[in-house]
DNA sequence: TACTGATAGTCAGCATACTGAGCAATATCA
DNA sequence: TGATATTGCTCAGTATGCTGACTATCAGTA
């Protein structure tokens, strides 16, 4: 009988499950009350102004289900904001607001924080070593989840 | 400004995002209807006959109230049962059934196959490593989430 | 033994994630 | 142009995961 520690699947829940939870407190610690996912939708509406939720969901992997729901929070927090596309009668534009904006910038250290706390086990050459073999992996398997990663079409 | 593929934290959710869908489509094709998450408290339940629930989510790293509804499916799909402890009146102890056993012989190879296939960008020997590191990296934030590993208590 | 603190389990509530379905609008092509 | 396919978004339903609160029980101790 295989052991759980030999499941990569088992690992990366684990992994998931303290990365997430160390992100949780150091941005609490921080004064703020954002998840890692909310962070990244917020990171990216920043990067590209006017982009549409499916393109959102592409350069980040979410799924354009869950992206409505993350979309609503960060519009009900005041940080986003959601307006019909004048392009495409289907599409919401999205753009970060001032307070969203604000937010980014002080929230930083506590994110940078929460990455190098996670990976406190490792020394610094492991770490790159760490990503560099997920970044491997997730990119030989991104076709195979509902939501994968997807260019911006500039 | 960083990028998510620089952040430890993306990576996981993505490559746990990848691992869950790959586990589903295997076993599903195997004609299976078990999450990764029910897989595991299957097979630690047939490994530890008789254990109550937290010491179950103490070894696969579950929260508590989590667990609840995992054993309310397994229970529900005829797979576990659950009763009260003769020793501690609070406690419920699980025990594996002749069906969850027979589910759990014909899964197997449907799960191995998930794990070759969610790593299946990396050689042997990255494999390998990657797992190690995430175990090192697991080891150390272990007390970082509210759900820690935690072994039996013998 | 009575009090106190800890423990086992559950529940309500919230936030991801997914499946599958549906609506409105757009794109494509005969 | 008109039929068809596709796309952007939303919703209902289900399954993790978490916080915080609660009940019942147990264990240790004054």
């Amino acid at each position: 009988m295989k052991d759980n520690n030999d499941m990569p699947g088992h690992l990366a829940r684990r992994f998931q499950q303290i990365a997430v939870a160390v992100f949780l407190a150091e941005v609490e610690d921080a004064g703020f009350d954002l998840t890692p996912v909310q962070y990244a939708a917020l990171a990216t509406i920043k990067a590209n102004p006017g982009l549409d939720q499916v393109t959102l969901a592409g350069l980040i992997a979410y799924d354009r289900t869950t992206i409505t729901g993350v979309i609503d929070r960060l519009v009900q927090k005041g940080l986003a904001e959601r307006r019909p596309s004048s392009r495409d009668r289907r599409a919401r534009e999205l753009e970060i607001t001032d307070e969203g904006r604000r937010t980014l910038r002080k929230i930083t250290p506590a994110v940078e924080s929460a990455q190098r706390i996670m990976l406190r086990g490792l020394s610094a050459k492991e770490s790159e070593e760490l990503m560099r073999l997920l970044r491997k992996a997730i990119a030989a398997g991104n076709e195979l989840s509902r939501a994968p990663l997807r260019a911006a079409q500039v």
